[in-house]
DNA sequence: TTTTTATGTCATTTTTAATTAACATTTTTA
DNA sequence: TAAAAATGTTAATTAAAAATGACATAAAAA
């Protein structure tokens, strides 16, 4: 990010939580395999800097470099089912005191990156 | 991130795909409770042109911006258990192979965005 | 202890994410 | 239909993330 001042300055406290148990967990986690913030950066492809913010929680880091520590680690099935759509309960239930449309469908599919 | 050349370039096809389909989750989720973009962006602290990234699953995004997204969707909560150390049982495997050493500890704590 | 390794911390530079604004296209509503 | 709203898409600007290198400190191993 970047000029991301928002994120940074206001991101809600829940997330900052839920951050800083994650940089906890892929600490913990690293330590128990053994490997250095070097082994584990290195694996990821981002710097020993960049990991060690990871693991204080840092909110501006990019998703993929937490990601990638979660699959450097063996750890990335966990996120399968984070906000998985079946069970999305109170989704579902919004869902269902609609009319049966559909979600509007645009003509070009995205994908590009 | 920024000279983050590596993760953009080469994130692991497995984070990758773990990404769209967090994107995707996302994007059903809040056509579900029938929120725009401008909307849940509004709420999350970011622009709608960001949120549309998330949707498509981009790398290089704030972290928080994905987890803000979950949570001003009531699913943050889903994240709590990705990476637990309890749930770890490589991790506590791997551990109970050593000898009971603790994780060496630093004098400073640290803490600080 | 001494040596080596890991980590903490900082400065500099480069790259680029995010914002903002604008306009096009699509979808929905009236 | 027409009007309004939502989304797609692009460009310019600005702020900041990440890399890199350097050095200090702490921990582990010899």
């Amino acid at each position: 990010m970047t000029r991301i001042s928002k994120i940074s300055e206001a991101s809600p406290a829940a997330v900052e939580e839920a951050l800083n148990r994650l940089g906890r967990n892929i600490r913990t986690a690293r330590l128990r395999r053994r490997l250095t913030r070097q082994d584990l950066a290195g694996r990821i492809g981002i710097s020993r800097q960049v990991l060690a913010q990871i693991e204080k929680g840092k909110p501006t880091t990019a998703v993929a470099a937490y990601l990638g520590a979660l699959w450097a680690l063996g750890l990335l099935n966990q996120l399968k089912d984070v906000a998985d759509p079946d069970r999305d309960e109170e989704g579902k239930i919004l869902e269902r005191t609609r009319s049966p449309q559909t979600a509007p469908k645009r003509r070009k599919m995205d994908d590009d990156f």
